[in-house]
DNA sequence: CTAGGGTTAG
């Protein structure tokens, strides 16, 4: 409870800062300069830099010392961290005092530590980093060390956001100062070096585990293997497994599902159907109980394979195993029947789904919408659109885009005259799309207006073209990708187009900037 | 959901 206690003078300080007490901003300054002045010569007992103390934000770090020549720059930065170190404080002292009533101060500061540990834990989950390192330093300073799950899942958490740098640095802390790395903390810093492509790097840490006294378990394995087929190279992890097996012993645990899903999932991937089937009859050989990852992937295998009838096959004996279908699945199974043509069965498929108890995702709506709309029924499609609205799902830009092209595609396929009519509807159909989009605050994007334009430059309505050329580029505040819509232009009306150049010639400035990157 | 496998692709 000690360090609850704010040292006489800062809490002074505070209260009168906080109170608005201090007339000028001057004599505010020198106040603080003679504080600090006076802080850093008692060397009071504050724990403001702290030697494990981090930066959530680089350039704060650097900040610091560069203040080191600006006096000033040294004050208000250390006045911030102890404005920042006492408000901490104040709310500790104030939890601890409502709580004080009702319980012993042991549970208390237990209660505290696991409510801590699981915010930091939830933080990292939502990928907010920056708050959840903050709380690990926050509690590092009081010498509440979180335990080893908590560091992982700050780990994890940077790993996931790519922030090797960072993930680097906490597993050389968690080195220097405890709790000790475990299997995991290391198998999630190898992921991380594969999520970035740092192969090299996760097959070093690999070796060097040992090193800590942590043997690499079969987590550590799948994720090379996993990384390996992924680059396509299917005998250098073929290769390694073995390996690493060989040298393991034969603990009775060389049969792993996942490994096994790795594989056959990359020779088929690789096109190596014999392969595949060799390592899912393996699978089954050793009497291991098959999951609906397994099975989703020999579903995917055969999708590519475009044996539709194994597909099916496979389904079966999915239900007959006890294994209902989930999204990956259907997910699977409506991709490969709108790839094929087949968009009445996905269609049906569809509609089996929350019958199933399995509700339709993002994913479910963007394969059926293109899939239709390849298929040029830009109606059914844009039912599937107001389908997906009413499920609360917001449509990302590629759909309506989608939608936008297959209404404009009507017009290149029939010519008369009557259809021509009816195109033009479409037309404002596609323009209805595109206002509901940003009334839905969905921001259209470069392919929406590319799209656009393709529809009033195949009809040849080229002020209408060169109007809304200008439109998007008035939303879209432009990017490289104008030069799309203005190719698009080009493209299609070369005369008319040197008007629409002459216009940007004598746009903005970064319009301009835009069409000649 | 402390770490490992599966669905798309303008």
């Amino acid at each position: 409870m000690q360090s609850l206690l704010l040292p006489a003078q800062e809490s002074y300080l505070l209260l009168r800062i906080l109170n608005g007490s201090f007339q000028a901003l001057d004599s505010l300054k020198d106040q603080i300069s003679v504080y600090f002045a006076q802080f850093f010569n008692s060397k009071s007992g504050l724990d403001l830099i702290d030697s494990r103390s981090i930066s959530c934000d680089r350039n704060e770090k650097k900040e610091i010392s560069d203040g080191e020549g600006e006096p000033r720059g040294a004050v208000f930065n250390a006045l911030d961290a102890m404005l920042k170190g006492s408000l901490d404080r104040l709310k500790t002292m104030r939890e601890s005092i409502s709580w004080g009533h009702t319980g012993s101060s042991d549970a208390i500061l237990e209660t505290k530590y696991s409510s801590d540990i699981t915010m930091i834990r939830a933080l990292c989950l939502e990928g907010k980093l920056g708050t959840a390192l903050w709380l690990w330093r926050t509690m590092v300073q009081q010498f509440r060390i979180p335990d080893v799950l908590t560091h992982n899942y700050l780990l994890n958490g940077l790993c996931k956001s790519g922030d090797l740098g960072r993930a680097e640095w906490l597993v050389k802390e968690m080195l220097r100062h405890g709790p000790s790395p475990t299997c995991a903390t290391y198998n999630t810093l190898m992921s991380g070096y594969c999520l970035v492509n740092k192969v090299d790097k996760a097959l070093d840490l690999f070796s060097t585990m040992a090193d800590h006294g942590i043997r690499p378990n079969r987590v550590s394995c799948n994720i090379l293997v996993h990384t390996l087929c992924q680059k396509g190279l299917l005998e250098d992890a073929r290769m390694l497994l073995e390996k690493i097996l060989e040298e393991d012993g034969s603990d009775g645990e060389t049969s792993d599902l996942i490994t096994s899903t790795i594989l056959t999932d990359g020779y088929f991937k690789t096109g190596n159907m014999v392969e595949a089937l060799t390592c899912w009859n393996d699978v089954f050989q050793r009497g291991i109980e098959v999951d609906v990852v397994a099975y989703n992937v020999m579903i995917h295998g055969f999708c590519l394979t475009g044996d539709i009838n194994l597909v099916y096959k496979s389904l079966c004996e999915m239900f007959k195993s006890g294994h209902l279908p989930d999204i990956f699945t259907y997910n699977t199974l409506i991709s490969n029947l709108c790839k094929s043509g087949k968009t009445n069965e996905a269609c049906y498929v569809f509609s089996v789904m929350p019958r199933m108890g399995v509700p339709p995702d993002h994913l479910t709506y963007k394969m059926i919408i293109q899939g239709l709309c390849i298929n040029g029924d830009a109606l059914r499609a844009n039912h599937f659109l107001s389908h997906m609205l009413e499920d609360s799902l917001i449509p990302k830009p590629l759909i309506w885009n989608v939608i936008i092209d297959a209404y404009g595609k009507c017009g290149d396929v029939e010519k008369a005259f009557s259809v021509k009519i009816k195109c033009f509807g479409h037309i404002s159909s596609a323009l209805q799309l595109h206002d509901e989009m940003l009334r839905r605050g969905c921001n259209p994007d470069i392919v929406t207006y590319t799209e656009l334009l393709k529809c009033y430059c195949m009809r040849n309505k080229m002020e209408e073209a060169q109007e809304l050329f200008f439109k998007g580029i008035k939303l879209l505040q432009p990017k490289v990708g104008a030069v799309n819509m203005w190719e698009e232009i080009i493209e299609v009306h070369v005369k008319d187009g040197f008007t629409v150049f002459l216009h940007i010639i004598s746009w903005t400035p970064g319009v301009l900037a835009a069409i000649v990157m």
